[in-house]
RNA sequence: UCCCCGGUAGCUCAACAGGUAGAGCAUCCGGCUGUUAACCGGAGGGUUGCAGGUUCGAGUCCUGCCCGGGGAGCCA
């Protein structure tokens, strides 16, 4: 048994391989299957005389979707698919499919999404969830290589980091707790135990929002670091992003073509990136004629435009401490002014990461929680990291998704994630 | 929550000004010795999202509801 991906290694010799049939083409006495293994697709060419009569009666009937047992020679052939094929000596069906739903032409979204379970056996969304599986381990990897820890965040909290309104509540046993929504706090105190820790996985939001950058459950891998402050955050997001690229272009080329992807932009993101203010993005958007006015938070047409400016990830910082979270160390000289960082992905993207330096003042932090409405008693665990030897500190967040649709340039994110989860969709 | 757009064959769509439902793909049958979403010929396949209404007549017009898409706000 081989795998497709690894056909090169066996020119001329006799394999036997497992698959499901892609599709099928024919002309008079020839036959052409094209079976996929998980790992690649592979033409398998049935001809008269060559194959054994069954056999080929067998390649003329088999129908879509099929899972067949497949022993022939491969051979270097220009005319197949990907540069080789498989001259048929055997086909056995192991287990029929009838009436694929998922045909050769085109399909409406809604009936995709409703076989999605289906619908990534396709080639380009193939193609999508390996790039993602590489991001993913690309975040690991830099991280990793740099001495931070992974800690996980739990996913049950007994409350939110930001707000409540966005959160899914959840029975737990008699009483309710909530979806996490970042595994930020947690970090906090993993990084007063560990230095420089991370965290990936899921995590959830309940806005009713209906656009192409949103999911309800979506990734994140929010690093946080001891001793280090808004700058230093920044250069790490800067090359943790420029890893990730680097990575894609080195071990998935072929998926990019795949998804016709024009790797130019790709190639061109170098350091260093483009950093302004809030206040210059601001003035920007004012010289263009925009109504957005200091303190208000980027819509999705100021970020497009400001990212389109540039042709690689544009940072802004300093941000108005009121469009930000509570935990966000305010400028010494400005207090309207927090330490924060958003990074816009270029063509048009919008927000990757979301990070900044944390409030390390125990006073600070407890003026801020009255400011916020917060309540203090769920907190208690956090107010204890500035009391314990509180420490300067950083992070951010780099949503997974976003960065995949950006890396392969899909519209919408729900394609760069196998099953995606938004409001009024939950199957499968 | 709000604003637009849509729902017709298994799928993607068409049906002009209201006149009685049509094509490609998929399926089945037949043809073709190198196909590349192959192609060619034939066949079967419909409660036009649901409920009312207007009309001699409704896929088409009106009202309500359901479902989906795009966008806004909110956010990564």
């Amino acid at each position: 048994m081989i795998w497709i991906e690894n056909i090169n290694e066996y020119e001329g010799k006799e394999i036997l391989l497992k698959g499901w049939v892609y599709n099928k083409r024919s002309s008079g006495k020839i036959r052409f299957l094209l079976i996929r293994d998980g790992t690649g697709i592979i033409q398998a060419v049935f001809e008269i005389g060559k194959v054994d009569e069954n056999s080929f009666e067998l390649a003329d009937k088999v129908t879509q979707e099929s899972l067949v047992e497949l022993k022939g020679v491969v051979r270097k052939d220009n005319r197949a698919p990907g540069g080789f094929e498989i001259v048929a000596k055997e086909l056995k069906l192991l287990s029929p499919s009838e009436n694929y739903p998922i045909t050769k032409k085109e399909h409406g979204i809604d009936f995709l999404l409703q076989h999605r379970h289906l619908w990534f056996r396709s080639r380009k969304q193939f193609a999508i969830l390996r790039i993602r599986a590489e991001v993913i381990k690309a975040c690991r990897d830099f991280l990793d290589n740099r001495g931070f820890i992974l800690v996980d965040a739990p996913i049950l909290t007994p409350t939110s980091c930001e707000g409540t309104t966005t959160l899914f509540e959840v029975n737990y046993f008699d009483r309710k707790v909530y979806l996490s929504q970042s595994g930020q706090l947690y970090n906090e105190a993993a990084a007063a135990a560990f230095g420089r820790v991370y965290c990936f996985g899921p995590t959830f939001r309940a806005e009713k929002s209906k656009t192409r950058r949103h999911l309800t459950e979506f990734w994140m891998v929010e690093p946080e670091a001891s001793f280090m402050e808004l700058f230093d955050i920044i250069n790490l997001a800067e090359d943790m992003i420029l890893y990730i690229v680097e990575r894609i272009l080195e071990k998935r080329r072929k998926e990019l073509e795949i998804l016709e992807r024009d790797i130019n932009p790709l190639l061109n993101i170098k350091k260093p990136f483009p950093r302004i203010t809030y206040d210059e993005a601001i003035k920007k958007l004012q010289e263009k004629g925009f109504k957005i006015k200091w303190g208000e938070d980027f819509g999705g047409d100021e970020e497009t435009f400001l990212s389109n400016l540039f042709d690689k990830p544009l940072i802004i910082y300093y941000y108005p401490a009121k469009c930000k979270a509570f935990y966000m160390k305010r400028l010494k000289e400005n207090p309207e002014i927090s330490l924060s960082v958003d990074i816009l992905a270029p063509e048009g993207y919008g927000e990757i990461v979301g990070g900044g330096q944390r409030e390390d003042d125990l006073k600070e932090l407890e003026k801020r929680l009255k400011e916020y409405n917060l309540p203090r008693e769920p907190l208690e665990w956090y107010l204890d990291l500035r009391k314990y030897g509180s420490f300067v500190h950083s992070g951010f967040g780099l949503g997974i998704e976003r960065t995949v649709a950006w890396l392969c340039k899909i519209k919408h994110v729900r394609e760069a994630i196998p099953f995606p989860r938004m409001i009024d969709r939950i199957y499968p």
